[in-house]
DNA sequence: CAACATTATTGGAACGGTCCAAATCTGACA
DNA sequence: TGTCAGATTTGGACCGTTCCAATAATGTTG
């Protein structure tokens, strides 16, 4: 029960596989009855492509490798699924990896994906080992884009949300509605994205005079509601925190329900992200919007005009943000 | 630029092309010095196994596609990774795709997987136009996996944990607490998935003499939150609700926060799934444990043998579920 | 050291497409 | 009706691997 090929095809069809191959390609050469004719055959039998065997003479595979630090973050999810549905509206198929930030795992998973042909990649990279990593993709020629955190500098085109822009509008709001005593909560230490995303916070505090206050930590719920207890034990006179993404927020929102800490005016909480759920917490999530399906979108545009139009992408990108003001704030004045 | 390829290896090394076939396919045929001295020659030229020219002449890819109804969803998100990961672990790279409950994007992302030449396929279907998916996928004679939720009985082996057992125990669990008025909250009619995991709770509610209160709905946050304004203002009496998943319990619990509604042994409430966000909740959410991260384990096994080893699938397997019980329906006794 | 078993190595035909130069077919026009 | 340009179609080499039958090298033994 072997698949049928273009030669079965042609056999049937009463022509010469060149021609059967031509029509495959929406050739204009071919005449259209020969090309209906063709079809019909094709549609009978069955007839399936097998791109394997058309990549190893031309290159036109139109497989995607996407590399993910974390997939359960919802924040990464969102960002694969619509860089995936954006690639497949394109016909392009996407090979998919969560390396769950290890660098070891990834230089694996990416190699496998060379090996599997893929076209292009997309890598949102764990920290460490960069060499073990880019290295073999540096060698393989081919298209790479770095997204959502930096750990290669200049090696291949980057693009991300602009994370300090975040930090800043998420200050500057706190500032304006009264708080005067702000925390940055979670981000691990010395990582590209944690110290971009506090730069602007970092920066805001210092022209209003105020003193900064940095809890480090992973950047997950549970860290969160953690941060809610330190903050009213060992801070009680922060009235407002930034934290460095909505996991750690809304663990935050959760620990301070648990607590009886009333969330809003009296304390205010921003998120970062804007994930979908929180528009739907209680009190919903003040974030800085980084509409994050419409970079997936806009990633998967820049590596098709890179690979159908030859047209580089630029060296980096930071595409805009904006904050979404609700109720953890103190909402909409 | 060109790739090195096992012929330039072989003129590298002195050998013939088979020999350097035989090294990258670990036979125990070639001396050990001669396979020595070929790994040597790879790594200096920097040679990367073509596995699409490999697949021509036997097809051993090592490519798996797997297909998801909704990827956003942490459910489906935890499963598709912890199954990516496991298949990783093994070598096998795999093609995700995201339908979005869309069957025409379903059966169009299905055909180009076969394209591809994926070894088997995983899928968590789409409502609708079966024929359009399966019939490509019976056609190929792959191994297919229909997991999670059952559109086509009999087609293809199912996997999924045992909804049915679930909604027995959550529904058991709050009649041994005390709740007389028990609704479900959440899921469209009619699906396989609603009607599985209703049918615990309403056998369990006729046995004890109750009456059953369903309000059907999509299973989001959103839809959560109007449930519990729809609950408080139009069924009072209510004293205790099984969600359809944990995203719909997550938003009634922030509903009912929202309203001033307390949760816990006053009105009850019990997820589906056990996702991760459950314990970081608050109050944290009862909800049926289906241990997903170990189904999506598996899973993966389950193809790997069927792959390696040609052991058939039993045709129909639903994992065990139990119920995690915490703060939301009135906590531990 | 001949005879044979065993171990290593090799040439060449697949695999299923693409691509190109060459062959064939058309219809228009002199 | 012969000629020619343009439109169609075609044969065959090629892409990078695997696989198999055949050959070559090596070791063992009487």
């Amino acid at each position: 029960m072997r698949r049928p090929t273009i030669i079965d095809v042609a056999r049937e069809a009463g022509v010469s596989k060149s021609t059967v191959s031509l029509v495959l390609q929406e050739s204009p050469a071919v005449r259209s009855q020969t090309r209906e004719a063709v079809r019909a055959v094709m549609a009978s039998l069955g007839y399936v492509y097998n791109r394997n065997a058309a990549n190893l003479r031309s290159s036109k595979i139109g497989l995607i490798g996407l590399v993910i630090n974390d997939l359960r973050n919802p924040f990464f999810a969102e960002f694969a699924t619509s860089l995936q549905m954006a690639l497949a509206a394109r016909g392009y198929a996407t090979v998919i990896s969560n390396t769950d930030e290890d660098a070891g795992l990834q230089a694996q998973v990416v190699a496998s994906m060379i090996e599997h042909g893929v076209t292009a990649v997309v890598i949102s990279p764990a920290f460490g080992q960069e060499e073990a990593t880019f290295a073999p993709l540096k060698a393989a020629g081919l298209p790479v884009l770095q997204v959502l955190r930096k750990v290669d500098a200049g090696a291949f085109p980057f693009a991300a949300p602009d994370y300090r822009r975040g930090g800043l509008l998420a200050a500057e709001h706190l500032v304006e509605r009264g708080a005067r005593r702000i925390a940055f909560v979670g981000g691990l230490e010395g990582r590209a994205v944690t110290v971009e995303r506090m730069a602007g916070y970092l920066s805001c505090l210092a022209a209003h005079g105020l003193t900064p206050l940095v809890l480090p930590g992973r950047a997950s719920r549970a860290f969160g509601r953690e941060a809610a207890r330190r903050l009213a034990s060992d801070h009680p006179d922060v009235d407002a925190a930034i934290c460095f993404n909505d996991l750690v927020a809304l663990g935050l929102l959760s620990g301070c329900a648990e607590l009886g800490r009333k969330v809003g005016p009296e304390f205010r909480v921003v998120g970062f992200d804007d994930i979908e759920e929180c528009a739907q917490s209680f009190p919903a999530l003040t974030s800085v919007h980084c509409d994050i399906a419409g970079f997936g979108a806009e990633v998967a545009a820049t590596v098709l005009a890179w690979l159908e139009d030859g047209t580089l992408p630029l060296p980096e990108v930071h595409t805009p943000v904006r904050l979404i003001v609700r109720a953890s704030s103190g909402g909409v004045e």
